[in-house]
RNA sequence: GCUCCGAUAGUGUAGCACGGCCAAUCAUGCGAGACUCUCACUCUCGCGACUGGGGUUCAAAUCCCCAUCGGAGCACCA
Protein backbone atom coordinates (compact mmCIF):
# COMPACT_ATOMS: atom_id res chain seq x y z
CA UNK A 1 0.00 0.00 0.00
CA UNK A 2 1.36 3.07 -1.15
CA UNK A 3 1.93 5.99 1.38
CA UNK A 4 -1.36 7.99 -0.31
CA UNK A 5 -3.26 4.91 -0.46
CA UNK A 6 -2.94 4.42 3.51
CA UNK A 7 -4.09 7.87 4.21
CA UNK A 8 -7.19 7.78 2.06
CA UNK A 9 -7.67 4.27 3.88
CA UNK A 10 -7.65 5.91 7.22
CA UNK A 11 -9.85 8.97 6.07
CA UNK A 12 -12.29 6.04 5.90
CA UNK A 13 -11.96 4.51 8.87
CA UNK A 14 -11.18 7.20 11.29
CA UNK A 15 -11.44 10.43 10.19
CA UNK A 16 -10.50 12.01 13.41
CA UNK A 17 -6.77 10.63 13.01
CA UNK A 18 -6.52 11.78 9.73
CA UNK A 19 -7.68 15.26 11.04
CA UNK A 20 -4.64 14.69 13.54
CA UNK A 21 -2.30 13.81 10.86
CA UNK A 22 -2.40 17.25 9.39
CA UNK A 23 -2.19 19.27 12.35
CA UNK A 24 1.15 20.19 12.68
CA UNK A 25 3.25 19.53 15.96
CA UNK A 26 4.31 23.21 17.55
CA UNK A 27 7.87 23.11 18.24
CA UNK A 28 8.72 23.59 21.78
CA UNK A 29 10.15 27.49 22.91
CA UNK A 30 12.98 28.06 24.65
CA UNK A 31 14.67 25.53 27.10
CA UNK A 32 13.40 22.04 27.45
CA UNK A 33 10.94 21.30 30.03
CA UNK A 34 12.81 20.17 33.76
CA UNK A 35 10.95 16.91 34.84
CA UNK A 36 9.53 17.28 37.95
CA UNK A 37 8.58 15.94 40.79
CA UNK A 38 6.41 18.28 43.05
CA UNK A 39 9.35 19.74 44.82
CA UNK A 40 10.20 23.43 44.44
CA UNK A 41 12.68 23.73 42.11
CA UNK A 42 16.14 24.06 43.47
CA UNK A 43 19.20 25.05 41.45
CA UNK A 44 22.96 26.00 41.85
CA UNK A 45 25.66 27.32 39.99
CA UNK A 46 28.96 25.68 41.41
CA UNK A 47 32.27 27.57 40.37
CA UNK A 48 36.00 27.71 41.79
CA UNK A 49 36.49 31.43 42.14
CA UNK A 50 40.49 30.51 40.60
CA UNK A 51 39.88 33.53 39.04
CA UNK A 52 36.31 35.51 37.08
CA UNK A 53 33.62 34.46 35.60
CA UNK A 54 34.39 33.68 31.82
CA UNK A 55 31.96 33.50 28.90
CA UNK A 56 31.75 29.65 29.82
CA UNK A 57 30.65 30.50 33.30
CA UNK A 58 28.21 32.70 31.98
CA UNK A 59 25.93 30.02 30.53
CA UNK A 60 25.99 28.32 33.94
CA UNK A 61 24.56 31.73 35.42
CA UNK A 62 22.33 31.98 32.25
CA UNK A 63 20.79 28.65 32.10
CA UNK A 64 20.22 27.90 35.93
CA UNK A 65 18.84 30.89 36.82
CA UNK A 66 16.06 30.96 33.86
CA UNK A 67 14.96 27.70 34.42
CA UNK A 68 14.61 28.63 38.41
CA UNK A 69 12.86 32.29 36.87
CA UNK A 70 10.81 29.64 34.62
CA UNK A 71 9.71 27.13 37.59
CA UNK A 72 9.51 29.83 40.16
CA UNK A 73 12.66 28.21 42.47
CA UNK A 74 15.73 28.74 44.02
CA UNK A 75 19.30 29.62 42.60
CA UNK A 76 22.21 29.50 44.39
CA UNK A 77 25.82 30.22 43.79
CA UNK A 78 28.00 27.70 45.80
CA UNK A 79 31.91 28.46 45.36
CA UNK A 80 33.49 25.17 45.24
CA UNK A 81 36.87 26.68 46.75
CA UNK A 82 38.26 23.47 48.61
CA UNK A 83 41.20 23.04 46.51
CA UNK A 84 44.01 25.63 48.69
CA UNK A 85 46.37 24.38 46.63
CA UNK A 86 45.84 23.21 42.77
CA UNK A 87 42.83 25.63 42.34
CA UNK A 88 44.21 28.01 44.64
CA UNK A 89 40.73 30.38 45.16
CA UNK A 90 41.33 34.09 44.00
CA UNK A 91 40.14 36.74 46.87
CA UNK A 92 38.52 38.66 44.55
CA UNK A 93 37.36 36.38 42.30
CA UNK A 94 33.80 36.06 45.00
CA UNK A 95 32.62 39.08 44.65
CA UNK A 96 33.25 39.57 40.74
CA UNK A 97 31.14 36.06 40.57
CA UNK A 98 28.55 37.71 42.84
CA UNK A 99 28.36 41.16 40.21
CA UNK A 100 29.06 39.38 36.83
CA UNK A 101 25.65 36.88 38.00
CA UNK A 102 23.89 40.73 38.82
CA UNK A 103 24.86 41.93 35.78
CA UNK A 104 23.59 39.32 34.04
CA UNK A 105 19.98 39.40 35.41
CA UNK A 106 21.13 35.95 37.52
CA UNK A 107 21.40 37.29 41.17
CA UNK A 108 21.31 34.10 43.22
CA UNK A 109 19.18 33.67 46.58
CA UNK A 110 21.67 31.86 48.11
CA UNK A 111 25.65 32.26 48.43
CA UNK A 112 27.42 29.32 50.29
CA UNK A 113 30.72 29.16 50.18
CA UNK A 114 32.00 25.61 50.80
CA UNK A 115 35.59 26.84 52.87
CA UNK A 116 32.80 28.00 55.35
CA UNK A 117 31.16 24.34 55.92
CA UNK A 118 34.19 22.09 56.54
CA UNK A 119 33.32 21.19 60.04
CA UNK A 120 29.96 20.16 58.55
CA UNK A 121 31.66 18.08 55.67
CA UNK A 122 33.53 16.35 58.47
CA UNK A 123 30.19 15.38 60.71
CA UNK A 124 28.70 13.71 57.47
CA UNK A 125 32.39 11.78 56.49
CA UNK A 126 31.72 10.57 60.50
CA UNK A 127 28.63 9.34 60.10
CA UNK A 128 30.02 7.64 56.62
CA UNK A 129 32.79 5.80 58.66
CA UNK A 130 30.17 4.44 61.48
CA UNK A 131 28.11 3.27 58.30
CA UNK A 132 31.55 1.23 57.48
CA UNK A 133 30.99 3.37 53.84
CA UNK A 134 33.85 5.02 54.03
CA UNK A 135 37.54 4.12 55.06
CA UNK A 136 40.89 5.70 55.96
CA UNK A 137 43.75 4.53 53.39
CA UNK A 138 47.31 4.55 53.93
CA UNK A 139 48.21 3.55 50.63
CA UNK A 140 50.22 5.13 48.00
CA UNK A 141 48.88 6.46 44.99
CA UNK A 142 50.27 3.94 42.57
CA UNK A 143 50.04 1.38 44.89
CA UNK A 144 46.34 2.20 44.96
CA UNK A 145 45.94 2.39 41.30
CA UNK A 146 47.32 -1.19 40.72
CA UNK A 147 45.15 -2.29 43.18
CA UNK A 148 42.00 -0.75 42.26
CA UNK A 149 43.10 -1.64 37.61
CA UNK A 150 43.18 -5.09 38.64
CA UNK A 151 39.66 -4.90 40.52
CA UNK A 152 41.22 -5.56 44.05
CA UNK A 153 40.30 -4.17 47.50
CA UNK A 154 43.49 -2.53 49.43
CA UNK A 155 44.53 -3.77 53.30
CA UNK A 156 42.51 -0.75 54.48
CA UNK A 157 39.48 -1.33 53.08
CA UNK A 158 38.42 -4.13 55.86
CA UNK A 159 39.87 -2.64 58.71
CA UNK A 160 37.18 -2.08 60.52
CA UNK A 161 34.62 0.81 61.55
CA UNK A 162 36.41 1.44 64.96
CA UNK A 163 39.99 1.82 63.45
CA UNK A 164 38.81 4.01 60.67
CA UNK A 165 37.44 6.48 63.17
CA UNK A 166 40.35 6.29 65.53
CA UNK A 167 42.47 7.11 62.51
CA UNK A 168 40.21 9.87 60.96
CA UNK A 169 40.44 11.72 64.21
CA UNK A 170 44.10 11.38 63.82
CA UNK A 171 43.41 12.82 60.44
CA UNK A 172 41.73 15.79 61.28
CA UNK A 173 44.04 16.34 64.47
CA UNK A 174 47.05 16.82 61.94
CA UNK A 175 48.80 13.28 62.53
CA UNK A 176 49.43 12.54 59.58
CA UNK A 177 51.19 14.71 56.65
CA UNK A 178 50.29 14.95 53.14
CA UNK A 179 49.50 12.46 51.05
CA UNK A 180 49.86 9.81 54.17
CA UNK A 181 46.44 9.43 54.27
CA UNK A 182 42.83 9.72 52.26
CA UNK A 183 39.72 9.36 53.31
CA UNK A 184 37.54 7.06 50.72
CA UNK A 185 33.82 6.15 50.16
CA UNK A 186 33.12 2.36 50.53
CA UNK A 187 32.11 2.18 46.70
CA UNK A 188 32.26 -1.23 44.44
CA UNK A 189 36.13 -2.32 43.94
CA UNK A 190 34.83 -4.47 41.27
CA UNK A 191 32.45 -2.01 39.46
CA UNK A 192 33.12 -2.29 35.82
CA UNK A 193 33.63 1.20 35.26
CA UNK A 194 37.42 1.93 36.99
CA UNK A 195 36.20 5.81 37.34
CA UNK A 196 33.97 4.86 40.40
CA UNK A 197 35.58 2.41 42.40
CA UNK A 198 36.88 3.39 46.13
CA UNK A 199 37.13 7.10 45.15
CA UNK A 200 38.79 9.45 47.40
CA UNK A 201 36.79 12.36 49.54
CA UNK A 202 39.03 13.66 51.36
CA UNK A 203 42.88 14.77 51.65
CA UNK A 204 45.62 16.57 53.34
CA UNK A 205 46.65 19.64 52.58
CA UNK A 206 48.99 22.14 54.61
CA UNK A 207 49.04 24.84 52.05
CA UNK A 208 46.99 28.00 54.14
CA UNK A 209 43.58 28.36 52.12
CA UNK A 210 43.27 32.18 50.78
CA UNK A 211 39.78 32.60 53.36
CA UNK A 212 40.43 30.42 56.13
CA UNK A 213 44.13 30.08 56.16
CA UNK A 214 45.82 27.17 58.03
CA UNK A 215 42.61 26.26 59.99
CA UNK A 216 42.34 23.11 58.07
CA UNK A 217 44.24 20.46 57.38
CA UNK A 218 41.50 18.26 55.83
CA UNK A 219 40.13 18.89 52.74
CA UNK A 220 36.98 17.40 50.88
CA UNK A 221 37.37 16.75 47.43
CA UNK A 222 34.53 18.08 45.22
CA UNK A 223 32.49 15.17 44.82
CA UNK A 224 32.62 15.18 48.38
CA UNK A 225 31.82 18.71 49.33
CA UNK A 226 29.32 18.80 46.12
CA UNK A 227 27.31 15.63 47.18
CA UNK A 228 26.60 16.88 50.85
CA UNK A 229 25.78 20.49 49.71
CA UNK A 230 23.30 19.17 47.44
CA UNK A 231 21.84 17.36 49.41
CA UNK A 232 21.78 20.00 52.38
CA UNK A 233 20.44 22.56 50.17
CA UNK A 234 17.69 20.26 48.74
CA UNK A 235 18.58 20.55 45.26
CA UNK A 236 16.72 19.28 42.67
CA UNK A 237 18.00 19.68 39.60
CA UNK A 238 22.10 19.72 38.50
CA UNK A 239 23.35 20.86 35.32
CA UNK A 240 26.97 20.07 34.80
CA UNK A 241 29.16 19.35 32.40
CA UNK A 242 29.65 15.91 30.84
CA UNK A 243 33.20 15.62 32.06
CA UNK A 244 31.59 15.46 35.38
CA UNK A 245 29.28 12.72 34.36
CA UNK A 246 30.83 10.24 37.02
CA UNK A 247 30.07 12.54 39.19
CA UNK A 248 26.88 11.22 39.58
CA UNK A 249 27.56 7.59 40.27
CA UNK A 250 30.17 8.04 42.39
CA UNK A 251 27.77 10.12 44.78
CA UNK A 252 24.92 7.64 44.52
CA UNK A 253 27.21 5.85 46.98
CA UNK A 254 26.92 8.48 49.52
CA UNK A 255 23.18 9.00 49.11
CA UNK A 256 22.41 5.23 49.03
CA UNK A 257 24.41 5.09 52.68
CA UNK A 258 22.64 8.06 53.86
CA UNK A 259 19.46 6.97 52.43
CA UNK A 260 19.22 10.45 50.63
CA UNK A 261 17.53 10.98 47.27
CA UNK A 262 19.87 12.16 44.31
CA UNK A 263 18.63 15.47 42.38
CA UNK A 264 18.18 15.11 38.58
CA UNK A 265 20.66 15.73 36.41
CA UNK A 266 21.57 17.00 33.24
CA UNK A 267 24.74 17.85 31.11
CA UNK A 268 26.02 19.67 28.15
CA UNK A 269 29.58 19.51 26.12
CA UNK A 270 31.95 21.84 26.05
CA UNK A 271 32.21 24.83 24.69
CA UNK A 272 35.59 25.85 22.65
CA UNK A 273 34.83 30.02 21.42
CA UNK A 274 36.78 30.72 18.35
CA UNK A 275 37.61 33.83 18.47
CA UNK A 276 39.93 33.07 21.56
CA UNK A 277 41.12 29.58 21.23
CA UNK A 278 41.67 27.60 24.21
CA UNK A 279 42.86 30.25 26.81
CA UNK A 280 42.61 28.33 30.19
CA UNK A 281 42.12 30.27 33.51
CA UNK A 282 45.52 29.46 34.80
CA UNK A 283 47.04 30.15 31.26
CA UNK A 284 45.16 33.70 30.97
CA UNK A 285 46.51 34.30 34.90
CA UNK A 286 49.97 33.56 33.78
CA UNK A 287 49.81 35.73 30.52
CA UNK A 288 48.41 38.62 32.60
CA UNK A 289 51.05 38.24 34.93
CA UNK A 290 53.62 38.53 32.27
CA UNK A 291 51.77 41.48 31.04
CA UNK A 292 50.64 40.28 27.65
CA UNK A 293 47.28 41.13 29.03
CA UNK A 294 46.47 43.93 31.18
CA UNK A 295 44.52 42.66 32.94
CA UNK A 296 41.50 40.05 33.54
CA UNK A 297 39.32 42.87 31.50
CA UNK A 298 41.26 43.03 28.72
CA UNK A 299 39.29 43.37 25.80
CA UNK A 300 41.29 40.39 24.09
CA UNK A 301 40.45 37.97 26.99
CA UNK A 302 37.32 35.83 27.41
CA UNK A 303 35.81 36.97 30.63
CA UNK A 304 32.61 38.55 31.78
CA UNK A 305 34.40 41.24 32.83
CA UNK A 306 36.08 42.15 29.58
CA UNK A 307 32.79 42.06 27.43
CA UNK A 308 30.96 43.67 30.03
CA UNK A 309 33.65 47.03 29.37
CA UNK A 310 33.38 46.23 25.26
CA UNK A 311 29.66 46.86 26.06
CA UNK A 312 28.43 43.65 25.20
CA UNK A 313 24.37 43.95 26.80
CA UNK A 314 23.61 41.24 29.19
CA UNK A 315 20.40 40.80 27.58
CA UNK A 316 22.15 39.51 24.46
CA UNK A 317 24.71 37.60 26.35
CA UNK A 318 21.85 36.02 27.93
CA UNK A 319 19.43 34.96 24.88
CA UNK A 320 22.85 33.91 22.87
CA UNK A 321 23.69 31.89 25.86
CA UNK A 322 19.76 30.44 26.23
CA UNK A 323 19.81 29.87 22.41
CA UNK A 324 22.96 27.69 22.56
CA UNK A 325 20.59 25.10 24.26
CA UNK A 326 21.14 21.45 26.77
CA UNK A 327 22.82 19.70 23.99
CA UNK A 328 25.56 17.16 24.90
CA UNK A 329 27.59 17.51 22.14
CA UNK A 330 30.76 19.86 22.23
CA UNK A 331 30.23 23.59 20.55
CA UNK A 332 32.67 25.48 18.87
CA UNK A 333 30.47 28.64 19.14
CA UNK A 334 31.56 32.40 17.22
CA UNK A 335 31.53 35.25 18.92
CA UNK A 336 29.44 36.43 15.68
CA UNK A 337 26.74 35.03 17.23
CA UNK A 338 26.84 37.25 20.63
CA UNK A 339 27.61 40.16 18.59
CA UNK A 340 24.45 39.88 16.13
CA UNK A 341 22.56 40.09 19.02
CA UNK A 342 24.45 42.57 20.65
CA UNK A 343 23.91 44.67 17.75
CA UNK A 344 20.46 44.83 17.47
CA UNK A 345 20.27 46.31 21.01
CA UNK A 346 22.60 48.65 20.56
CA UNK A 347 21.97 50.19 17.16
CA UNK A 348 19.04 52.53 18.45
CA UNK A 349 20.81 53.82 20.92
CA UNK A 350 24.08 54.50 19.94
CA UNK A 351 24.79 58.59 18.83
CA UNK A 352 27.14 58.29 15.95
CA UNK A 353 30.31 60.02 15.59
CA UNK A 354 33.57 60.54 12.98
CA UNK A 355 36.84 58.93 14.24
CA UNK A 356 39.83 58.66 11.71
CA UNK A 357 41.85 55.76 12.32
CA UNK A 358 45.39 56.67 11.03
CA UNK A 359 44.56 60.11 9.74
CA UNK A 360 46.01 61.85 7.28
CA UNK A 361 45.54 65.98 6.80
CA UNK A 362 43.59 67.11 3.98
CA UNK A 363 43.71 70.61 2.63
CA UNK A 364 40.66 72.02 0.48
CA UNK A 365 41.25 75.18 -1.61
CA UNK A 366 38.68 77.54 -1.72
CA UNK A 367 36.84 76.09 0.97
CA UNK A 368 33.86 78.00 3.02
CA UNK A 369 33.82 78.20 6.32
CA UNK A 370 31.15 76.03 7.42
CA UNK A 371 29.35 74.20 10.53
CA UNK A 372 28.79 70.57 9.75
CA UNK A 373 26.01 69.16 11.11
CA UNK A 374 25.31 65.55 11.31
CA UNK A 375 22.56 63.76 13.08
CA UNK A 376 23.45 62.20 16.65
CA UNK A 377 21.35 58.85 14.85
CA UNK A 378 20.27 58.39 11.27
CA UNK A 379 16.98 57.60 11.47
CA UNK A 380 15.69 58.58 14.97
CA UNK A 381 15.69 62.30 15.20
CA UNK A 382 17.69 63.08 18.41
CA UNK A 383 19.11 66.15 17.34
CA UNK A 384 22.93 66.92 15.74
CA UNK A 385 26.13 67.05 16.58
CA UNK A 386 28.22 70.30 15.30
CA UNK A 387 32.05 70.73 14.08
CA UNK A 388 33.13 73.83 12.57
CA UNK A 389 35.39 73.04 9.45
CA UNK A 390 37.77 75.70 7.94
CA UNK A 391 39.45 73.86 4.80
CA UNK A 392 41.27 71.26 6.64
CA UNK A 393 39.71 67.87 7.96
CA UNK A 394 41.33 64.79 8.44
CA UNK A 395 40.80 61.84 6.94
CA UNK A 396 42.05 57.87 7.13
CA UNK A 397 45.04 56.12 5.36
CA UNK A 398 43.15 53.52 4.33
CA UNK A 399 40.85 56.34 2.16
CA UNK A 400 43.73 57.84 1.18
CA UNK A 401 44.88 55.41 -0.62
CA UNK A 402 42.22 54.44 -3.26
CA UNK A 403 42.09 57.59 -3.93
CA UNK A 404 44.13 59.70 -6.99
CA UNK A 405 44.66 63.11 -8.19
CA UNK A 406 40.94 64.32 -10.13
CA UNK A 407 39.36 61.50 -8.02
CA UNK A 408 35.82 63.83 -6.96
CA UNK A 409 34.59 62.45 -3.53
CA UNK A 410 32.15 63.79 -0.49
CA UNK A 411 33.00 64.31 2.57
CA UNK A 412 29.91 62.81 4.39
CA UNK A 413 27.76 65.55 5.85
CA UNK A 414 30.27 68.29 4.61
CA UNK A 415 30.85 69.22 1.29
CA UNK A 416 31.65 67.60 -1.97
CA UNK A 417 36.01 67.80 -3.17
CA UNK A 418 37.96 67.16 -6.05
CA UNK A 419 41.61 65.77 -5.40
CA UNK A 420 44.28 67.60 -6.75
CA UNK A 421 47.82 66.38 -5.31
CA UNK A 422 48.56 63.69 -3.09
CA UNK A 423 51.35 64.44 -1.69
CA UNK A 424 50.69 66.46 0.37
CA UNK A 425 46.97 65.70 0.07
CA UNK A 426 45.21 68.32 -1.41
CA UNK A 427 41.81 69.20 -3.21
CA UNK A 428 39.13 71.70 -4.00
CA UNK A 429 35.74 72.57 -3.20
CA UNK A 430 33.42 71.43 -5.82
CA UNK A 431 30.17 72.22 -3.90
CA UNK A 432 27.62 71.17 -1.04
CA UNK A 433 24.74 69.66 -2.72
CA UNK A 434 23.95 66.06 -2.09
CA UNK A 435 22.43 65.71 -5.70
CA UNK A 436 25.56 65.40 -6.98
CA UNK A 437 26.98 62.98 -4.82
CA UNK A 438 23.78 60.86 -5.90
CA UNK A 439 24.03 61.72 -9.94
CA UNK A 440 27.81 60.78 -10.02
CA UNK A 441 27.67 58.18 -6.95
CA UNK A 442 30.62 59.97 -5.12
CA UNK A 443 32.54 58.21 -3.05
CA UNK A 444 31.58 58.99 0.79
CA UNK A 445 34.15 59.16 3.43
CA UNK A 446 34.25 60.74 6.75
CA UNK A 447 36.29 62.65 8.12
CA UNK A 448 37.56 64.58 11.41
CA UNK A 449 38.00 67.97 12.89
CA UNK A 450 42.04 69.20 12.83
CA UNK A 451 41.18 69.70 16.49
CA UNK A 452 39.58 67.03 17.37
CA UNK A 453 40.36 64.54 20.28
CA UNK A 454 42.83 62.05 20.49
CA UNK A 455 41.19 58.61 20.64
CA UNK A 456 42.96 55.05 21.29
CA UNK A 457 40.39 52.29 20.81
CA UNK A 458 41.62 49.07 22.21
CA UNK A 459 40.06 45.85 20.71
CA UNK A 460 40.41 42.01 20.44
CA UNK A 461 42.34 42.86 17.17
CA UNK A 462 45.00 45.39 18.69
CA UNK A 463 45.01 49.24 19.15
CA UNK A 464 43.76 52.39 17.01
CA UNK A 465 45.04 55.34 17.19
CA UNK A 466 43.52 58.56 15.76
CA UNK A 467 40.98 61.76 16.28
CA UNK A 468 37.43 61.29 16.75
CA UNK A 469 35.31 64.54 16.75
CA UNK A 470 34.77 66.38 20.37
CA UNK A 471 31.42 65.67 20.56
CA UNK A 472 32.81 62.40 21.93
CA UNK A 473 33.34 63.87 25.64
CA UNK A 474 29.81 63.92 26.37
CA UNK A 475 29.60 59.61 25.88
CA UNK A 476 31.47 58.39 28.66
CA UNK A 477 30.63 55.39 29.77
CA UNK A 478 27.84 54.85 26.93
CA UNK A 479 28.19 52.97 24.23
CA UNK A 480 28.64 54.75 20.43
CA UNK A 481 28.81 53.93 16.82
CA UNK A 482 31.80 55.25 15.46
CA UNK A 483 31.11 55.48 11.35
CA UNK A 484 32.43 53.24 8.78
CA UNK A 485 34.02 51.94 12.01
CA UNK A 486 31.96 50.01 14.60
CA UNK A 487 30.42 50.53 18.06
CA UNK A 488 32.73 51.45 20.83
CA UNK A 489 32.38 51.73 24.15
CA UNK A 490 33.80 54.97 25.85
CA UNK A 491 35.70 53.77 29.11
CA UNK A 492 37.99 57.34 29.28
CA UNK A 493 38.06 60.35 28.74
CA UNK A 494 41.19 62.43 29.62
CA UNK A 495 43.67 63.79 27.76
CA UNK A 496 42.79 61.19 24.74
CA UNK A 497 39.19 59.11 24.78
CA UNK A 498 39.88 55.59 25.33
CA UNK A 499 37.00 53.17 23.61
CA UNK A 500 36.60 49.71 23.93
CA UNK A 501 36.24 47.99 20.85
CA UNK A 502 32.50 46.17 20.97
CA UNK A 503 32.02 44.84 17.25
CA UNK A 504 31.38 46.43 14.28
C1' G B 1 43.73 -0.80 28.23
C1' C B 2 38.84 -0.22 30.94
C1' U B 3 34.20 2.63 31.20
C1' C B 4 30.77 6.21 29.33
C1' C B 5 28.61 9.66 25.86
C1' G B 6 27.55 12.24 21.37
C1' A B 7 26.90 13.09 15.66
C1' U B 8 21.00 17.75 11.59
C1' A B 9 23.70 23.57 6.50
C1' G B 10 30.19 27.32 7.89
C1' U B 11 28.34 27.97 13.16
C1' G B 12 24.45 27.25 16.85
C1' U B 13 19.64 25.15 17.17
C1' A B 14 14.29 22.69 16.35
C1' G B 15 12.38 17.95 15.10
C1' C B 16 14.03 12.05 17.75
C1' A B 17 10.95 9.62 24.28
C1' C B 18 5.24 8.23 20.72
C1' G B 19 8.19 6.40 12.75
C1' G B 20 4.02 9.18 8.27
C1' C B 21 2.82 16.27 9.21
C1' C B 22 10.11 16.88 7.24
C1' A B 23 12.16 17.27 -0.54
C1' A B 24 13.55 19.08 7.53
C1' U B 25 12.67 24.81 11.86
C1' C B 26 14.75 29.28 13.53
C1' A B 27 19.00 32.34 14.13
C1' U B 28 23.67 33.65 12.57
C1' G B 29 26.92 33.44 8.32
C1' C B 30 27.55 33.95 3.08
C1' G B 31 25.73 35.81 -2.04
C1' A B 32 22.48 39.23 -4.97
C1' G B 33 19.30 43.45 -4.71
C1' A B 34 16.37 47.67 -2.36
C1' C B 35 16.87 51.62 1.30
C1' U B 36 20.53 54.96 3.32
C1' C B 37 24.98 61.36 2.96
C1' U B 38 28.37 55.04 7.47
C1' C B 39 31.20 49.34 5.72
C1' A B 40 25.40 50.34 10.97
C1' C B 41 20.04 49.32 10.89
C1' U B 42 15.81 47.61 8.03
C1' C B 43 13.62 44.91 3.89
C1' U B 44 13.44 41.27 -0.42
C1' C B 45 15.39 37.08 -2.79
C1' G B 46 18.90 33.24 -2.82
C1' C B 47 22.88 29.45 -0.81
C1' G B 48 23.45 25.67 2.59
C1' A B 49 22.42 19.75 6.57
C1' C B 50 19.86 14.48 8.54
C1' U B 51 28.28 10.99 9.26
C1' G B 52 28.41 6.07 6.33
C1' G B 53 26.49 1.10 5.66
C1' G B 54 23.04 -2.56 6.71
C1' G B 55 18.27 -4.03 9.05
C1' U B 56 12.87 -3.54 10.75
C1' U B 57 8.56 -1.22 8.17
C1' C B 58 3.69 0.18 3.39
C1' A B 59 6.73 4.40 5.51
C1' A B 60 13.04 6.00 9.03
C1' A B 61 16.33 12.33 10.71
C1' U B 62 13.27 9.49 14.26
C1' C B 63 13.63 2.37 16.05
C1' C B 64 17.83 -1.76 15.87
C1' C B 65 22.91 -3.36 14.51
C1' C B 66 27.80 -2.35 12.65
C1' A B 67 31.42 1.11 11.15
C1' U B 68 33.61 5.94 11.14
C1' C B 69 34.52 10.39 13.45
C1' G B 70 34.45 13.40 17.80
C1' G B 71 34.39 14.07 23.20
C1' A B 72 34.80 12.67 28.39
C1' G B 73 36.24 9.85 32.89
C1' C B 74 39.64 6.08 35.10
C1' A B 75 43.67 12.50 40.16
C1' C B 76 45.07 13.12 47.20
C1' C B 77 41.87 19.23 40.28
C1' A B 78 37.33 21.59 39.88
Amino acid sequence: MSPDEWKRELEATAPELARELKTKKEPEKGLPELPLDGRSVVMRFAPNPNGPPTLGSARGMVVNSEYVKKYDGKFIIRFDDTDPQTKRPLLEAYQWYLEDCEWLGAKPHEVIIASDRIPLYYEFAEKLIQKDGAYVCFCEQEEFKNLKDAKRACPHREQGVEKNIGYWKKMLAGDYGEHEAVLRIKTDITHKDPAIRDWVAFRIIRTPHPRVGDKYVVWPLLDFESAIEDHLCETTHIIRGKDLRDSEERQKYIYRYMGWTYPKTLHWGRVKILEFGKLSTSGLKKAIAEGVYTGWDDPRVPTIRAIRRRGIQPEALRKYMLDLGMGETDISMSMDGIYAENRKLVEPMSNRYFFVWDPVELEIEHAPSVVSKPPLHPSDSRGVREIQVDGRVLVCRDDVARLEPGARLRLKDLYNIEVTCMEPLRARFIGADIDTVKREKLRIIHWAPVDGIAVRVLSPDGEFKGIGENGIRNELHRIVQFERFGFVRIDSINREVVAYFTHD
